[in-house]
DNA sequence: AAATAATGTGTTAGATTTACACATTAAATT
DNA sequence: AATTTAATGTGTAAATCTAACACATTATTT
């Protein structure tokens, strides 16, 4: 009992999930999510510590079992929230990991979720020492089958972020267009031409020009931009049949 | 007893869910499976008709309850393979559907593939007349959430022949640029330029020319081709990081 | 034998992507 | 205060990819 209480995983209800799934036909179904942020001019990833001691010292991702009585996407938003006490959080759902043995305690079915959060509106919050944000460079052998999860929604996002700028959701509400690339080339792990770079960005037209400009960098100040979203929510309805 | 015997879909376990799943905190989870084919250079659908009373009538995708001793992939396959009698399946995992009220019976997340047949080999398999295969340009209104799933994976099919040349699993083994051509203009519905679409392929260096001419054809014979799964392969390796 | 309807190929214009160079500005240094 | 430094900000040319388009060829049909 006491135990448990203190687990706040997936790995948390091992002990419930080890004797319910044995004895029924149903099975246990969890949401894992990876949620990433940007900080320091680097992609981080938050892990959390694994407390099952098959894999003591390892990290895992932030997940929990999905109650009967909520939507699944829901559940995913409940996890982040509770995590990170944010709730403009982006959010989409990858993958479906659903192999016989991928979790030790019994046929644990998950559904893989990468999220997209500001980390300095996060960052305060992180009083628990066993959540660690993570470089994703250095993001090897989790628990569980985690790293595969972690692998393919990290290469989704790569995936993604070409197609939809999403890069916003990482970013502070005013940025300027060298962090937005810098941002751009952490997620890729690519260098890119800054004349070009911002040619494609303003030819998108989804900048709005704050007129302000960049406050406490140690060279010229850039100017600062904020994401359009009306314009992006009136483009996105033009790609649809490209989309998914 | 005897009604269950009779029914073989997501409908199937019906009674057995609705007592199980308000009994237990587990979560019922099933496979629904998009069945893709090529004939009569229309892109068609196998639909199976709804036993449900709910839905009399209406048309619904193939599926079943994931068995707890099975991998989820493997679930999907096993589907397939008892459907269409075939193995040779091309299968994708698209989306995980989990709202809470999606079907009548209670809780159920079901995990939706696509799969593209050559309906040619298939074709002769359809003694149950419970099945049709449809025209995707008239399937509405179908069971369940059913639509909805169909609608994203018909989208995710459109997006992913862009990427990658899935279309081979669609056709027999020999097959004219012409036949080619139609397949992804049925896909993507729209018309293609004949010489740039060859082009295109012929660039894509994935064709092997088989130095036959079609057969039967009531017009000037096209050139057969064979598509080469190992150069496929091999060019697939050097996509990593785009694709996924 | 002529007409038909498809296959098969090449060229040109446009759009997009990539490569690259120089002037400008504010901070840091002397 | 003047100079150096390191970033921002803009423009142009080459290369590649995509889209538009025309004509000769071949087997079938008439």
């Amino acid at each position: 009992m006491e135990l448990e209480s203190k687990l706040s995983q997936s790995e948390k209800s091992i002990l419930t999930i080890q004797s319910e799934v044995q004895n029924t036909n149903r099975i246990a179904l969890s949401v894992d999510c990876v949620i990433f942020g940007f900080d320091e001019n680097k992609l981080k990833v938050l892990l959390i510590r694994s407390d099952l001691k098959k894999y003591k010292g390892k990290w895992s991702l932030l997940g929990d079992l999905i109650k009967p009585a909520e939507d699944l996407d829901k559940s995913a938003y409940r996890i982040l929230q509770q995590r990170t006490g944010l709730d403009d959080i982006y959010l989409e759902q990858v993958h479906t990991f659903g192999e016989i043995k991928r979790h030790p305690a019994g046929r644990v079915i998950t559904v893989a979720y990468y999220s997209l959060i500001n980390i300095q509106h996060h960052k305060l919050k992180i009083y628990d020492n066993e959540l660690h944000w993570h470089d994703v460079k250095n993001v090897t052998d989790l628990a569980f089958d985690h790293q595969e999860i972690f692998d393919t929604c990290y290469k989704r996002l790569q995936k993604r972020i070409l197609e939809h700028p999403l890069g916003f959701n990482l970013l502070p509400k005013k940025f300027s267009l060298r962090e937005l690339q810098n941002l751009y080339e952490s997620i890729l792990d690519t260098k890119m031409d800054r004349r070009n770079f911002r040619k494609k960005f303003f030819s998108m037209d989804l900048l709005t020009d704050l007129n302000e400009m960049e406050q406490d960098v140690p060279h010229r100040p850039g100017k600062l931009y904020q994401f359009n979203f009306k314009k992006y929510e009136k483009k996105k309805k033009t790609w649809i049949g490209i989309d998914f």
